[in-house]
DNA sequence: CACGTTATCGCAAAGGCTTGCAATTACCGG
DNA sequence: CCGGTAATTGCAAGCCTTTGCGATAACGTG
């Protein structure tokens, strides 16, 4: 759904040296994962990546993967956000952080740019010292083209 | 964790009119959660609300009630945001519309007023055409206490 | 290169939420 | 007040994700 920008290469070593440097270990499974992560433009769901991961190596299993996840992202290589129903979706880091804008009624989503987010991230901050995590919003609403036509939950 | 304001009476005529004119029915079911709701303060997940109506009527089912909370979403009696980690939490309806504010590294939440989100909703609209649904939106982030300190995920 | 420490894995079970389906029952009309 | 239609309910099964636990295997050291 989401198409985003570039596929960036993630050199492995340095994964390998940072996961090291926090007493983490390099494993197999942890470079499939990143791996498929890599490839995928865009986000993925916990349960895509199983699937993704399974079609490469069948013995691939849930627990290992999620967890894999929630390692990657502590270390800061990965990111989650959240789609319309919540569920989280990852992606590695990218250079620049963006949020997302959802449309409740068609479904769908736009980027957030980090200059367009500016403004209210600064005004959080001046106003109350909190500091807005903005790969991490996420922004439900009608998009133009919804917002004149009634109606509601498309999904 | 969230105590917002005031407990709204609803006035269950009034919902069974909403409900008749759409075409949907008034069961006791549908009374117990729409009042288990109503009588709490704040936000409540789905499973909680369960809980909560089973203590009443030991019969309630989770389908009936997640059922009957779409339901009465759609007829816009309640509404839902969601908490830091993406599930649902539901409440009547409030006079005027608040998004929240979550800290994820002490896991606290703060409302976000529609008097102080007025700006980034202008922004949108005028920018995107964009319509944003404030009591959906979750600003994610670290609060002034915890921005200065380093780690991560409570929770 | 073998060994020990301990992070990670895979499994199984559990919790949260959704969905298909048949039985029930709210509600309208007569 | 009775009967019929269609919305709802309850159940069972299933998907997604998390967690405890014993077995496995990275990685640093000798």
């Amino acid at each position: 759904m989401i198409v985003s920008g570039s596929t960036p290469d993630v050199p492995f070593a340095d994964v390998r040296e940072h996961l090291r440097r926090a007493g983490l270990r390099w494993t197999p499974q942890r470079r499939l994962i990143l791996e498929v992560l890599d490839t995928t433009a865009g986000h993925v769901t916990g349960s895509d990546l199983v699937e993704r991961c399974r079609s490469i190596d069948p013995a691939t299993t849930p627990s290992t993967v999620y967890r894999t996840l929630r390692v990657l992202e502590d270390v800061g290589l990965v990111r989650h956000a959240h789609g319309l129903d919540g569920r989280e979706e990852f992606h590695v880091r990218p250079a620049d952080e963006h949020g997302h804008l959802h449309c409740e009624v068609c479904g769908e989503s736009w980027e957030i740019g980090s200059a367009e987010a500016a403004a209210m991230i600064g005004a959080f901050r001046r106003e109350r010292g909190f500091e807005v995590d903005l790969s991490h919003l996420t922004v439900v609403g009608r998009c133009e083209r919804c917002a004149s036509a009634p109606g509601r939950r498309t999904k």
